[in-house]
DNA sequence: TCCGATCTATTTTTT
DNA sequence: ATAGATCGGA
């Protein structure tokens, strides 16, 4: 068993014994199977830690995770069990961007070269509408998610152009759905991506198996460099990335793969969960190892989690249990609409915080789509409760940010044709729809990329006419001139360039609205980061020599995801997001919102058992996030495109053994506080709750649910009637007076500054934090 | 070429 | 509901 070098070493004195073979057996295939809350982030950086303390050079350490985010995080523990300086040498990321990494090292053997551009789901939707037209295909057949969808799928398991072209059965499925030219449009796309030097998602790992399966000799450099390997959420991975692993793991054998097979949710992404199931046929000598006791939940937790997955068929027979106390009934609360849901959660935490001296970072509203949030952001905002929401449209996802990295990609790849369809006419330069249909026809016809295309105008004018021409010479020059720079200026120093020089400050400057002020502002925090990009030691594996440069700068953002974005300041905040982006977290309270037939389970999981099952796995997930108290909700009705429609409470509320229920008599009845308005006064934010100032909101709404008033024409501003946003004279505004700002919410000037029109205040904004505000743009409304 | 009016997809989850 | 795309007229 366990030997008394280990019964003795510190790092093993936390561990329980299931936990510390996990750790201690490096030899070999290792499986461990990981229940909720079982610990096994523990496991895996303990492993690494004792690896490192074994000796084993960091260098030949693997490990993949999810997201950056745990990459980051587990790095980061490690570093404290045994110094940063070894920790920082292992590799540790995500599949996509551990690959990328290696792909751009040994790009010139796929026939890429080294700074290939990765494109987003939006570009490879906007290629996929491309081909689907210069087909003249109806693109409400062929739609550009559901293709991308079917490719996905295809590279996902290996399936090239070529094959898919070739299997009877994809084709004769194609041709039964009305889409004979799917296999035609997968064949055009991957050649347009290769001709624009680009890689989708999936290619990082479909060519990644590429490589390892062609070139003997890399795979076999890889397999000696990666002597330890670990995998993180094994559950979700696809086939493609579980070939990866079993080459890389081939000759040493020494892999490690830790997961839970009822956690697995990303099966409509790809993910297989035979994966886990089949390990021990791969590896006949693995040591499987069960983690069963969880540490995180109580038990009445636990328990209903576990009655609510025994639903499924599909599992690993395994016993999740719990030496924690018994703690709370789960509480369920109906609501009658979605907007009452919002106030009855928000309710239910300004409660749960005063009752129990719990921080706002103790809570997380759990939902099934992004869309459910809006409701709950209103109510919370209602109570002065800070709230932040993960994913929604990120940071890199905004327009004013993409039309700047456009410049930059195209700047790096010039091949790259959807970032040259971005901005070849934005900001506006009179390089028009005729001027660009001549191009891209031309370049269809050549087979060439769009910027090729351009810089052969002078021999080819392809019937332009000179005054177009002259714009068009104006832009190449103009790019020309940032590539030139590529290597000469720094990251930060080239961007700024590249944001003035394309117009796109001056084109946002021009833009007076709130909305305008804010792109502005997001280009600026983009080239914030820039400059702290530059300024940043260089603690990354790449050799020392790898220049502050833009490539380098883009290759770093390209596959950040919603999870890795910064958290911003100190101030605490309730945590809204999908249950997906959940996956890895917990918090002491946790609300599941959205409990209803045809939105938990999803309309579209009802009509398959997997699908249903993967559901369940997904309410799993949401109820084993909580360490001491779910609250759950469904509303009878509920605000869907537009519609109110009826709904009935979700099947797996009956799933769960009633025994862990709170008998709640379910509808607290909201409108009873009419009588008392605003009966939890808010301590938490004493600056800011002048009653009158809030009561009044709350009553404006209340009486007049948004579902029956008529809204105006001028909508912008009526979600919140009442606010009259108008704008206070500048005169007015003075230091530490209170106001609020139609998006920025309410705050405290701190100093002004300026005069005339350049006067500018310092507001420091309860949820944003501080903010520098022209006054002859900003709307503030004086509270106090 | 530009602007406003109208149409349309979106809402399941994401690297 | 709403943002983005598309269309049509000036």
């Amino acid at each position: 068993m366990l030997s008394n070098s280990i019964v003795l070493n510190p790092l093993f004195a936390g561990l329980n014994t299931e936990q510390q073979i996990a750790v201690s057996k490096t030899d070999g295939p290792v499986m461990v199977i990981a229940g909720a809350g079982s610990g096994k982030t523990r496991v895996l950086t303990y492993r690494i830690a004792y690896l490192l303390q074994l000796g084993v050079d960091a260098f030949h350490i693997l490990a993949l995770t999810f997201t950056n985010k745990a990459a980051r995080e587990m790095k980061n523990r490690i570093g404290e069990l045994v110094g940063f300086r070894e920790a920082r040498n292992v590799w540790m990321g995500t599949f996509h961007s551990v690959f990328a990494r290696i792909l751009r090292a040994e790009a010139d053997k796929l026939g890429f070269p080294s700074n290939f551009t990765i494109y987003d789901t939006d570009d490879a939707k906007n290629l996929i509408k491309t081909i689907v037209k210069e087909l003249n295909l109806d693109p409400k057949i062929y739609q550009a998610s559901l293709i991308l969808g079917r490719i996905s799928d295809a590279k996902n398991n290996l399936i090239s152009p070529a094959g898919y072209n070739q299997n009877e059965e994809t084709i004769s499925d194609d041709k039964k759905a009305g889409k004979p030219s799917l296999g035609l449009i997968y064949t055009i796309y991957q050649k347009r991506l290769t001709q624009a030097a680009a890689m989708d998602f999936d290619d990082l790992l479909f060519k990644t198996n590429v490589l390892l399966h062609n070139f003997p000799d890399v795979l076999y450099k890889y397999q000696q460099k990666f002597k330890f390997i670990l995998v993180d959420e094994y559950q979700d991975t696809n086939y493609s990335q579980y070939l990866i692993v079993k080459r890389l793991a081939a000759t040493n054998e020494n892999i490690c793969v830790v997961g839970d097979d009822a956690q697995s949710i990303y099966a409509f992404r790809g993910a297989n969960i035979k994966n886990i199931l089949n390990f021990q046929k791969d590896y006949p000598d693995a040591q499987i190892v069960k983690l069963e006791q969880n540490y995180r939940s109580t038990q009445i937790i636990v328990n209903a989690a576990n009655s609510l997955i025994h639903n499924n068929k599909d599992q690993i027979f395994k016993t999740v249990w719990t030496a924690n106390e018994s703690g709370e009934l789960i509480q369920l609360i109906k609501a009658s609409s979605d907007l009452e849901e919002g106030r009855l959660i928000a309710q239910q935490i300004f409660e749960d915080k005063m009752n129990r001296q719990a921080k706002n970072t103790d809570f997380a509203i759990l939902y099934r789509t992004n869309a459910q949030s809006r409701s709950l952001e209103e109510a919370l905002r209602k109570l002065n409760i800070p709230y932040r929401i993960f994913g929604g449209l990120s940071f890199y996802k905004r327009k004013e940010i993409k039309d700047i990295l456009a410049y930059f990609r195209l700047t790096i790849n010039p091949k790259d044709n959807e970032a040259f369809n971005r901005i070849i006419n934005f900001p506006a330069r009179g390089i028009g729809k005729t001027t660009l249909e001549l191009i891209t026809t031309e370049a269809a016809r050549l087979e060439k990329g769009y910027w090729d295309i351009l810089c052969d105008l002078p021999q080819n004018n392809l019937g332009i006419n000179a005054g177009t021409q002259k714009k068009i010479r104006e832009f190449v020059i103009m790019i020309q001139s940032f590539q030139s720079e590529i290597e000469i200026l720094n990251a930060y120093d080239l961007g700024s360039k590249i944001a003035r020089a394309s117009g796109l400050i001056s084109n946002l400057q021009s833009d007076k609205t709130p909305e305008g002020i804010s792109k502005y502002e997001n280009i600026e925090a983009l080239l914030n980061g820039m400059m702290e990009f530059v300024a940043k030691e260089n603690n990354e594996i790449q050799d020392e020599e790898s220049l502050k440069n833009l490539t380098a700068f883009m290759q770093d953002i390209a596959l950040l995801t919603d999870a890795d974005e910064k958290e911003d300041e100190k101030i605490e905040k309730v945590s809204l997001m999908t249950i997906h982006q959940a996956k890895g977290l917990e918090f002491p309270y946790v609300s599941i919102v959205g409990l209803e037939e045809n939105l938990f389970p999803s309309i579209q999981s009802i009509g398959s058992r997997a699908d249903l099952e993967e559901e369940r796995r997904l309410f799993y997930v949401a109820l084993t996030r909580a360490e001491k108290k779910v609250v759950m909700s469904y509303a009878e009705s509920r605000f869907r495109w537009g519609n109110l429609t009826f709904s009935e409470p979700s099947r797996f509320l009956e799933e769960i053994e009633e025994k862990y229920l709170a008998s709640s008599n379910i509808k607290k009845t909201y409108s009873g506080s009419a009588s008392n308005p605003n009966p939890y006064k808010p301590k938490t934010s004493t600056r800011f709750s002048s009653p009158q100032t809030r009561t009044s909101i709350q009553d404006n709404e209340s009486t007049a649910p948004k579902y029956t008033k008529i809204q105006s024409k001028d909508s912008e501003i009526t979600n919140r009637p009442n606010l009259n946003f108008v704008g206070a004279s500048i005169e007015e505004l003075k230091e530490k007076m209170l106001v609020e700002h139609q998006r920025f919410g309410k705050g405290e000037i701190i100093k002004i500054e300026g005069i005339g029109s350049n006067k500018t205040a310092f507001v420091l904004f309860d949820e944003i934090g501080e903010k520098q505000l022209l006054l002859r743009f900003a709307k503030l409304r004086i509270v106090k």
